[in-house]
RNA sequence: GGGCGGUUAGCUCAGUGGGAGAGCACUUCCUUGACACGGAAGGGGUCACUGGUUCAAUCCCAGUACCGCCCACCA
């Protein structure tokens, strides 16, 4: 056998990837005989490229899946793209701004066709990448968010809900993104800390001016739209007042009146508070219940503008340029009283990053109250279960509050909304345009329709991803057998964008929850828990981990730092450098187990069970362990603990130990299959995490089938289990390590022989394997004693006697302690009296351990001592 | 303001009501029939702080401090 003494992923990775997918290995038809294991992959945006996030959440599907498989389930992992409408729109128009064109020159539909041009030629991306990481869904179900069928869904899901009543179009205050054109929702807003003035600006009371009520603001340019000042109903500092008008500065042309409401924090800042209900949720509010006019002052663009309401000298001014001369102006005016520094949160756009503008616009919107309710229910009565469990608190305090859900944007690139318009402005909605003629005809004696120019909300076709994607609302095998899925795993960072939608909207269109688990794996951060970002120069990309270490290494890197309940890793790329080490291990222990002399047998064949040795019995019954232990952490999401049982198994006792103990010649008998049996086992275990070395190893042993793929998941009950042989072995082990430390001590150069004195009672086989993991030779004599504690007392007496007396003294100081500790706790009658029985017991036995260790360390100084007199 | 996590070795993190652990890093030694991307041995921690429960607390409870995340209409 010639292999290279390093492995090389750039050798396998790649060749072997192309030998999956070309057979199909990847792909899976529906099989009602067997158990489904589905699993939908959070569909990545079209635009988007792998970053680390995609090896904390992907890497577990990919491992789940590959597990289920091999554990002969109907698994199927069921990819996509989301068109991902801003970030999309936002790519072509950058790429048309570099041919000096605009959108609006461009046409929509010209530009929608750039857009798909955009997505077929350098979209997706991200597929070949995560073909890279060695994720292997099912790429020939691969869907798109903007298909056919998927716009269709969408279509019908939108009529659905628009005749259910749950659809309707309304004026209400949206989140405005300037920058992005656009409204978002409120969970695409992200609240920034920023440092910011609060001006405290003095209003004169209309009818006595030399008076005044004084407002504090951090936004003087909506002053321009005030309708209002507030002021808490039980504040006596203003109670007089309300009722009373003021002059609504800078221009003092308007009156405006003075309020009382609940919604003002009497201890922040004056007490009283300008009301702009276009421009301020809770403004909006309060305008509603005062039953207030509603004056937008800032267009879409966000400039003043007088479109509804004067603005005087300061008309076309963008917002920031508008506060600044108000302020000046208020200034000047004397209206000015104070000015301070402030720490309030901003609203920001998570895509575009521009200040988000509340505006009152027309919009439509879908009603969650009722959607939502169920969708609790089914988190109360525990059919919905998140891993962990402190994320469904998460969601229910978010459905508790849910609110309506504006799904209209001004967007070109994305699922226009079914509805037409008649001219008297009437709206018609309907799947398809036909239809709407159809229906506006009849209804209203025309069909001259207009469609909205909107698009839908990217998350309403997401919304419906566990179903659109297996064919609805057509009827398919695909939804019969593979709705619901077994398990969603997704960043918590979108459990109420994402999550809770496609639950509300399962429940209500397919009756039935899309799946019954939620694993939401922690995010990423760096490794002084900054969010990884561009800016910040931070950001690892995974496609260069798995270029300096391979696609495994970077699996096993990243599953060895999760953590059941850990909301974060902090990412230390050097995981990824230990596990690219440990494949190198897994390598060479394949090297020396294919150049044994005597070859290796078939596949999965073990030795009679007699003819096993200690070592034997010692490294199946530790596989046993590890099969049951693995299987259990993946049943759990358990990631990080399957990792570092594998790593242990394969490592320290395999390689450490086992491999050793096969190179003595009492074990030459048995090793071949023994080794070839674990090794094809523990490759098996191993293929859900690290693919591609575990398919390379595997093909190179005996094995049976064609890919480690679909190869049977190991059976523990296949794996003989002698607790007591292995106990057996243990002992050795221990002294093993205890020798290897005294010759440490006594400055013994590995090499440099030394004789062991084993008792003639002590079987051979053991005696033999101490000696090799010792570097001793074997003397068996009658006079060593009856164990391998004496054994070592035996080797002890050569050491040099100043050695030996530091370390008999040292080891009756450490014991001396242990003594003390044990007879005082056992000296105390309440212990004794109260603890369970069986502490105190073992309390004892430990106690007379250690005394009769001391005794015999007392004894070994004493003949030391003596042989000196 | 509400909710939820965390604080254990230099770093990243496990863990248990009854003798403090891993990996990396560090020190020393070693190319022994796979592997120096390796092997062996070793040093290193009043388990954040205060109080309580208990025969016994790093572990359970309460409080404090600090760090982090999520939600919310202090303009």
């Amino acid at each position: 056998m010639d292999l290279p003494k390093q492995y090389d992923p750039k050798a396998v990775e790649d060749r072997l990837y192309r030998r999956w997918e070309e057979n199909g290995y990847f792909h899976e038809d529906p099989d009602p005989a067997r158990p489904p294991f589905i699993i939908s992959m959070p569909p990545p945006n079209v635009t988007g490229r792998a970053h680390l996030g995609h090896g904390s959440t992907y890497t577990p599907m990919d491992v789940l899946v590959r597990y289920h498989r091999m554990r002969g389930d109907n698994a199927d992992w069921l990819p996509g793209l989301d068109h991902a409408a801003i970030a999309t729109e936002a790519v072509v128009i950058k790429d048309l701004a570099r041919e000096g064109i605009t959108r609006d020159d461009l046409g929509r539909d010209r530009f929608v066709d750039r857009a798909w041009e955009w997505s077929r030629t350098f979209g997706g991306a991200i597929e070949s990448q995560f073909r890279v990481l060695g994720f292997g869904p099912d790429w020939q179900r691969s869907r798109f968010t903007m298909d056919e069928g998927l716009s269709a869904a969408v279509r019908t899901l939108f009529v659905r809900l628009y005749r259910e009543g749950r659809i309707y179009r309304g004026r209400r205050l949206v989140n405005w993104d300037p920058r992005g054109q656009t409204t978002v929702s409120d969970a695409e807003v992200e609240r920034v800390e920023r440092d910011a003035t609060l001006w405290h600006v003095a209003y004169p009371l209309r009818d006595e001016p030399d008076r005044s009520i004084v407002v504090a603001t951090t936004r003087p340019e909506t002053m321009l739209g005030d309708v209002a000042i507030a002021v808490h109903p039980d504040d006596e500092r203003y109670a007089g007042l309300v009722g009373e008008y003021v002059m609504l500065p800078p221009l003092l042309e308007r009156a405006i009146p003075i309020v009382a409401d609940a919604a003002v924090e009497r201890t922040f800042g004056t007490g009283a508070v300008k009301v702009t209900p276009a421009h301020d949720a809770t403004d909006y509010e309060i305008g509603r219940r005062h039953d207030l006019a509603m004056p937008s002052i800032l267009d879409l663009q966000a400039r003043v503008t007088d479109a509804e309401i004067p603005v005087g000298p300061y008309n076309g001014l963008d917002r920031y340029d508008a506060r600044a001369r108000i302020v000046d102006d208020l200034r000047n005016d004397g209206r000015l009283v104070k000015e301070e520094p402030h720490r309030m949160s901003l609203s920001v756009s998570e895509r575009t990053g521009d200040t988000i503008e509340p505006m009152l616009s027309l919009q439509w919107f879908v009603r969650m109250a009722e959607l939502a309710a169920p969708a609790l229910e089914a988190y109360h009565s525990g059919r919905l279960r998140f891993i962990p469990e402190r994320y469904g608190r998460t969601y229910e305090q978010w459905l508790e509050n849910i609110r309506d859900w504006n799904i209209s944007r001004q967007l070109w690139w994305g699922h226009r909304l079914p509805v037409w318009y008649a001219p008297d402005g009437t709206p018609v909605v309907a799947e398809t345009e036909i239809e709407a003629r159809e229906i506006a005809r009849r209804d209203l004696g025309t069909d001259e329709l207009v469609q909205d120019s909107d698009t839908l909300d990217t998350w309403f076709s997401s919304g419906i991803w566990p179903f659109s994607i297996l064919g609805w609302p057509q009827p398919s095998v695909e939804l019969e057998c593979w709705y619901p899925s077994q398990v969603l795993v997704t960043g918590g960072d979108i459990v109420f964008l994402w999550v809770a939608r496609m639950v509300m909207l399962g429940l209500h269109v397919m009756g039935k929850l899309p799946f019954p688990e939620v694993f939401v794996p922690p995010l990423v951060f760096d490794q002084q828990g900054r969010k990884m970002s561009k800016s910040l120069g931070n950001a690892i990309d995974p496609m260069e981990l798995a270029e300096r270490y391979g696609a495994d290494a970077f699996r096993m890197g990243i599953l060895r730092q999760m953590r059941l309940e850990g909301q974060e890793i902090r990412f230390m790329e050097s995981r990824c450098e230990e596990a690219r080490n440990f494949n190198n291990k897994i390598w060479n222990a394949t090297r020396f187990i294919l150049s044994l002399p005597e070859g290796l047998p078939g596949a999965r064949i073990l030795p009679e069970t007699a003819a096993l040795t200690i070592a034997d019995r010692w490294i199946l019954a530790r596989l046993n362990e590890t099969i049951v232990s693995v299987e259990g952490s993946f049943d759990r999401y358990d990631f990080g603990t399957a990792a570092d049982v594998l790593w242990r198994f394969v490592w320290y006792e395999f390689c450490d130990w086992y491999v050793e103990a096969a190179k003595i010649e009492e074990n030459r008998a048995t090793r071949g299959p023994v080794l070839s049996f674990v090794w094809n086992n523990a490759m098996r275990l191993l293929h859900p995490i690290e693919p591609f070395i575990s398919e390379e190893v595997w093909l190179a042993i005996p094995h049976d089938g064609k890919t480690i793929m679909t190869a049977t998941w190991p059976d523990p009950l296949e794996v003989p289990n002698d607790l007591n042989a292995a106990a057996a072995f243990e002992a050795i082990q221990h002294a093993a390590e205890r020798l290897r430390n005294l010759r440490a001590e006594m400055g013994l150069q590995p090499r440099e022989p030394l004789t062991l004195e084993t008792p003639s009672n002590v079987p051979d086989a053991a005696a033999a394997l101490l000696a090799h993991f010792t570097g001793g030779t074997i003397e068996r004599s009658p006079a060593a004693g009856d164990t391998l504690d004496e054994a070592l007392a035996g080797v002890r007496a050569r050491a040099p006697r100043e050695l030996l007396e530091a370390r008999y003294e040292k080891e009756l100081a450490r014991l001396a302690g242990e003594v003390e500790r044990l007879e005082r706790k056992l000296a105390n009658e309440s212990f004794v009296a109260k603890a369970a029985p069986d502490v105190v017991a073992k309390e004892r036995a430990k106690l007379d351990g250690y005394r009769s260790e001391q005794n015999g360390v007392r004894s070994a100084l004493e003949s030391l001592t003596d042989s000196v007199a």
